[in-house]
DNA sequence: TGTTTCCTGACAGCTAACTGAAAAGGCTGC
DNA sequence: GCAGCCTTTTCAGTTAGCTGTCAGGAAACA
């Protein structure tokens, strides 16, 4: 799942960020509304964690610019423990659900799954690839030939990333930071290891290797 | 099976909560309504409970959005013993059931029983899974290989969450929160030794382990 | 052919998960 | 109130599985 999160206090984003990543999630982060905004329009993200106390605009303008254009973007805001209003305007605002800090990393990854669950309430939340492997991308599962596979989390980050951009060709730099934070050095092949075991998982047709360029999925 | 109590008397809150939870229920509560739908956002209750009377906003308006979003969670209305119309109004607005404070605990268990079993409206009780075991979650029994075997209250209520989410995997963070209350922390490892004593008597293969993620049963 | 790029088996270190045991808490019958 | 029994919770030692690294070999390309 790709999350931004919008958070100036850099030690609490820190630690969010590294927990999500963890459990293999796909962060980026902000710390102003002007930056979230930039990076919203060059991605599709899946959920937005959003501080609603941002330096430079109030996060919650953020939240309504969003909704009035029609986005359906998920949005779990962060409070301060006494800024009940401030939950109670970012809900009308169109928030899906808060977090009132100081909050258990546990209890973030719950309310994202939740999050996640509700939205996966699409049409066709399977995506179906070829030899027999179908993904659902919001309730992290995979069938192949309709037996459910799991993936561990490092796995699944990978593996995400390729089957939200069919067909589109991700360079090794590029997968490297789905597993890891922005701006990692690539030191060793954990790439490689992984695509190798995504495709004994898999099977061996599921991930295609552009030689010299990267790894495509579909298409 | 997974309740919401949505009530402001926190005596009575609590007497009730308490009752539920020794009878191994999983019981939310929320004392307003502005809560409760954050909650249910979040949560797919078996049944709601709800008072009349909140401060923050009629309890009515809650039941009426959820059956005009199209909701069929059952629910059963709590009034004061004089507040003959809003009975009626809560029937009207499309209740399943009503109770006059001050009740009687087991007369709540017995409606709540009597709600849940109209809605498990399926002619086969009893949900099969590997390991020649049968579930019969409105009876509460569990056979193995044909013989029935005794869960503890909260056994069950761990593996009832589990049974009817079937090939979903559900985080020690949400299975936690069907042993205690909304919110409560991860101090130990309950959860794990609870996996543990449901697999001595259910068998090993019932219920898998999603490293890093969390435990599901089936599919 | 030689060179580059990629694949994959093996392994050590680490952390999450498992589980036996004991302490704490609660209920029942006397 | 007390004894006995069962359930719940905690703790700690052990086990199992994931991760990252490396190295040897295979495949692609020139």
């Amino acid at each position: 799942m790709r999350i931004l999160l919008v958070e100036d206090e850099l030690m609490l984003a820190d630690a969010v960020r590294d927990h999500l990543l963890a459990a293999g999630e796909a962060v980026d982060h902000s710390d102003s509304v002007v930056d979230a905004e930039i990076m919203m329009r060059g991605t599709n993200y899946d959920v937005l964690l959003l501080d609603l106390n941002l330096p430079d605009g109030k996060g919650i303008d953020l939240l309504r610019g969003l909704r009035r254009s029609g986005s359906t973007t998920p949005c779990i805001i962060l409070t301060a423990q006494d800024q009940i209003s401030d939950r109670i305007e970012g809900l009308n605002a169109g928030a899906d659900d808060y977090l009132v800090k100081p909050f258990d990393l546990n209890e973030l990854s719950a309310r994202l799954a939740a999050v996640a669950r509700r939205y996966s309430g699409n049409p066709n939340p399977f995506i179906s690839l070829d030899g027999g492997v179908e993904v659902d991308l919001a309730g992290r599962t995979i069938l192949i030939d309709g037996v459910q596979t799991d993936l561990t989390s490092r796995e699944w980050a990978l593996f995400d990333q390729m089957v939200r951009r069919p067909g589109q060709t991700l360079s090794k730099r590029q997968l490297e930071e789905a597993l890891y934070e922005f701006g990692a050095e690539i030191e060793s092949n954990t790439v490689e290891v992984y695509i190798s075991r995504l495709r004994r998982k898999l099977g061996k047709d599921v991930i295609k290797t552009v030689r010299g360029v990267g790894y495509r999925v579909g298409a």
